[in-house]
Parts: C-alpha cells; structure tokens; sequence
DNA sequence: ACCAAAATACCAACTGGTTGGTATATAACT
DNA sequence: AGTTATATACCAACCAGTTGGTATTTTGGT
C-alpha cells in the first residue's frame, strides 16, 4: 500500500500522512470539529488524494484509530516496563512507564481513540468499535502478567485480571479528563500514582480479609 | 430571568430549555457536532430566541456546564449518601450512589462536562475552564469526608484528600469512556468497584507500611 | 529488456447543502 | 411607552463529497 513518489520519496505517501495529520489534529480539536480540508492541509495533500484513500471522513476516523492501535501496540512491545522478573512489578513498571511519558504538550500525550470515543460513541458504531478494539486490545496485553502476578502471590481475589486491566486503561483515560480539564499534567500524574498505589496494596504481603461493609 | 409565557406557562422559558436540549443533545452527539439549529428544533425556539439568549454557540456552552454545575450541585447534595455518621462510609457510599445511578440509556448517565472537556480544551478556554469548575468542584465536595476518615483513623498518608477526590473523578470519568468504547455499563462498574476497593484498602485497619519499590 | 495497457495515486476546481450568526419585525410583559 | 422575548428571513463562509483529469507505477505480453 504504501507508495514513495520518485519526486519526493522521503515524505511517505498520502495515505499515511493523512493518518498522521489525524492524529495530531484529532487529539487537538476533536474529531467532529475538524475538517477534511484542515487534515489535508496538515498532511500537505489535496482532497482528491484525500477521497481517493478514505471513501469518507467516517472512513478515515476508523482507519485512524487503526493506525493508532498499530503504531501503540507497537510502541508498547518494545517498551522497558517487561524487563522486571516479577510479574507484579512489570505491571507496577508499565503504570510507571505510562508516567514516564507524560510531559510537553497535552496533545502529544493524550489518547487518540479516548477522545474519539466520546464523540462518536452514538453517531458513528463503526469508529467507536474501532476505538473500543484499540483501548480494550492494549488492556488485554496487560492481563498476563496481572495473572501471573495473582498466581504467584497466590491471591484468591475477587476481581479477575481482565477487569484490572481494564481499571487501569480507565484511570488513564480519566486522568487524561482531568488534566485536560485543569490544564495542568499534574492532575492525571496524581490519578496514576493513585493507581500504582492500589496495584500494590492489592498485592500488598498482609492484605487483611475483606470486611462486608 | 425566566419568563413562562402566558400561552404556555407550563414549558418552562426559553433559556432553561436550550440549556437542557444541550445537556442532552452534547452527551449523545458531542459539542461540535452539536448544530445550533438542532438545539432550537430540540427546545422548540427558534434561532431568534437562542441568539437573543446566548451571544454565541461557546456563550451556550460555557452556559450548559454552568447549568450542568447548578443542577449535579443540587442532586448531589439532597442525596443519601451524606446519611451515614462514619465518615469513610460516606466517602464508600457515594462512590455505591455513583455505581447507583448508572442505570437506562449511557447518554443519561454520563457527564456533560467531561464529555465537553475533551472537546474544546484547547480550542475553546471558556468552555473547558467551566468545565474544570464543575468536575474540580464537585470533587471538592468529597475532601471535608476524606479528610476526616485520614483524621479519624489515625492515618498519615503520602496522599492529600483533594487528590484522592480528584482520583474518584478521574476513575468515573474513565469509567465513562470505558462504558462509551464497549458500549456496556458494567465497563463502568467494575472500574467503580475497582475504586471502592481502594478507597477501602486505604483505610485498612492494618494497612503495611508502603514499602520502597 | 522493452513497451503498451491497466491500475493506482494524486490533483484542482466545483457543487449543493449546512453552518453560525444577523437584520428586522412582531409579540408579550411591566 | 419601553423593555424583553420570540419569530422570520436571510447571508456569507464553510462543509463533505464529486468530477474529470494528469502523473506515476505495476502488469503482462513479446
């Protein structure tokens, strides 16, 4: 699919420079509230090419949030936070890692499909499954060592590794919320060491027995 | 500034019924995909009316989490949940009241300004800043019960009330998005129960010291 | 290896409908 | 009478998508 141009072959092809241009614009302004003219301005294409690659603007927020499961998962595998040992602390690092990563402007650090989703999660099912692929996919890549972690401490406990995971990637996602609503990093830093917290003392060495209240 | 007419006391003025078309119309749609001329067909004015009440679409906005901010105040407030004398059990019985209220169609119990907050923070400050003061707000009204469980139990923690009232926000907001992306309330649940086991775990009776790692 | 034909990639100009917002008129209340 | 509220008609800019075309690359036959 993709297609050097001799004229210009290190620019990367139209396609994937709309991708792109998604992206960074989406997570900017929203997905309803950009244009396809702002996107091929961005990506330096005209709407020709645009139309040529995506048969509507609907059509282009699933393949961006496609491209965005890929170049993410991507980035995650070859992440730091799977070198520790103990399971547990690969889960502990990669809450450690998604903190690492926090910083410059809140657009280059925020989610893609998070956003997304509040838009169109009633107006289009085709890109809200997509991003729901996408935030539920990365959650899964976190529950093997959840698991392992609960079979290695010897847990019994009565959440499953699946709904962890999933916490985890909702804490994200409303740290995110929060420090674009305050407009300050801070806010979602504080929601994920919250995070990390909780980790640890549900595997913490005397977890005391669930009372009833 | 309400003015029920005289042919039609009963539907309420025009302002309160735009406010309330974009309650509903922004959680289901979105803000920017949101048209003016929907919201007037929504409240049943007409354009006359909207741009005599609101000066713009963002004046409407700032306006609907203003409104947004007025109307959770009050059903928060006249809810159970400050019943209990304990007050971690009020801190635990808001968080049952959140998980309570999450019942029927996702656009009625999710929340407007988090909802907008993704949209408009960088394009629209106005917007986001009311949208900070509404969820920010809220969260403040937790810290009085949060910090006197840290006093009534005795704990020292290495966390501030606000931030765990903020944390709660963040969870549930993230808890949205979840339920959002797989198009199922129990995404929102099981992160809720995920942050009342926290919020339980925090006040242990026998909580370890954190250890290093 | 070469060349025509087919397919792909891209472009610029255009279109019909929609958008937020305005001008002006009318109705209702004080 | 004067102010506030609502209605109607309208506009210029903008929107997603189309049209009809050119450039480039791939193909398959020789």
């Amino acid at each position: 699919m993709p297609r050097p141009t001799k004229k210009d072959p290190e620019r990367g092809n139209a396609r994937t420079r709309l991708l792109e241009a998604a992206r960074d614009v989406v997570r900017r302004q929203g997905y309803a509230a950009t244009t396809v003219d702002e996107l091929c301005a961005e990506a330096g294409v005209t709407k020709g090419a645009f139309f040529h690659h995506f048969k509507s603007k609907e059509d282009l927020g699933v393949a961006a949030a496609a491209f965005w499961t890929e170049t993410t998962s991507a980035f995650f595998e070859s992440a730091p936070y799977h070198a520790p040992e103990d399971p547990l602390d690969r889960v502990l690092a990669y809450v450690d890692f998604r903190k690492s990563i926090i910083e410059g402007d809140l657009a280059e650090w925020t989610c893609l499909v998070g956003t997304m989703t509040q838009e169109v999660y009633q107006v289009s099912p085709a890109i809200r499954d997509a991003c729901a692929d996408s935030i539920l996919g990365h959650a899964e890549t976190l529950e093997p060592d959840i698991q392992a972690a609960i079979d290695l401490y010897g847990r019994n406990p009565d959440w499953t590794a699946k709904s962890l995971a999933r916490h985890t990637q909702a804490v994200l996602q409303g740290a995110f919320i929060l420090a674009k609503a305050a407009n300050a990093p801070a806010a979602a830093l504080e929601s994920i060491d919250h995070l990390r917290r909780y980790i640890k003392l549900l595997f913490q060495p005397q977890a005391a027995e669930q009372p009833s209240s």
